[in-house]
DNA sequence: GTGGTCTAGACCACA
DNA sequence: GTGGTCTAGACCACA
């Protein structure tokens, strides 16, 4: 049995910052704080924070101008995929927890149903 | 921002064994592995699973018998409470996520059926 | 006017590391040497290395297997446009040269055609 | 295996003047800025620019007088070499780029040729 | 100020 | 052994 190790810092901020995109609180084209900033903020190293960036650059959900700054795209198409993409991530770990406890999918809905009813 | 820590190895290894448990692969009243043997087997100290083990007791999940060994509960009641608390979690852990990307009760059950029809 | 920067080292690297598999020193999947071993070869830092080789599998170039070593992509097609994009860089620098000392197409071909034919 | 340094700010300088004269930017004859002028407008240090200049007289690329200023060479012969040697330059790093990857000859004119009619 | 690159060195998981 | 992550800190180009 292998266990599991902490995910790495930079894909933790990268996806609360694609939290905060799809959910609006960055709204698109808007200004992210410095790397600077932001790697005193979360308290982690410049380096670690710029590899956040530099990811969420490549995969187009922020754009940098060098010397300028960070901002949020303004292509709405790339943040409703990314709200599909983090949702799916979630779906995708809650049902293959629940089958692993033996649930079918009709159990499995009926379950979230109530919980949800409450 | 706080960093998710690694969830202590004894609690990886105790959820392993409720899962275990709960799917009927270890049977109710079933003799589990030694100690020794099992810390071997999932290349951890010994301390680490005798802490296990003793948590496990605590929770009444399991019960062990000096001299001769650990055995599963046969208490059914008690495996079935664990298996609700188990999915409870993962529902929790699902819909918490899931709201905060600003999905609403309908559609978080509307996307689950989907997935789950495919 | 801006000068010229060095060409960052990672790029440099890269591009070496591509043109000996374009030209068939490092043959289609072949296991390319760590990056420990290159970065005291080529002197440069162990980050510096390993961030060529993540941009590398970035772009299918090569493949890593964690705990084994890195691999020439066995993708004959990714080799092939490889050496179609490293062709077409040279030309546009070239004849970009060319026409910024006022020849046109016709003088271009020429000159190439005297040079190569000595 | 060395890294390519920064051209030297001077020779970056010197090639951009050459430039503009081989292609009649600045005309056989024609008055050059002040040392003191163009290290200004190129933002870099005055013996930098200096360097330059005494090079480029060196070369009998432009010929100064003490008090008056620096002049275009008049004579078109060294200037028509001056076109020769930047183009033989631009020749020589293509084909040897396009040799190291693979071209011979024949390949390298029909690539270019390619290029060009498009 | 801003982001980009690089070094030196530590610690980790995995095989 | 192998690659992956992270920190601390320096220097750079660009605006």
């Amino acid at each position: 049995m292998e266990f599991n190790p902490t995910l790495p810092i930079y894909l933790q901020i990268m996806n609360h910052i694609k939290k905060e995109i799809v959910t609006g609180v960055l709204a698109p084209g808007e200004r992210i704080d410095s790397v600077r900033t932001l790697s005193e903020k979360y308290g982690v190293n410049l380096n670690t924070m710029q590899r956040a960036f530099s990811e969420l650059e490549r995969e187009q959900v922020i754009s940098t101008q060098r010397g300028i700054g960070s901002f949020v795209t303004q292509d709405t198409h790339i943040i409703s995929t990314l709200k599909t993409e983090m949702s799916q991530t979630l779906i995708n770990e809650f049902t293959r927890g629940m089958k692993s406890l033996g649930y079918n999918p009709n159990e499995i809905i009926d379950l979230l149903r109530k919980d949800l009813e409450e």
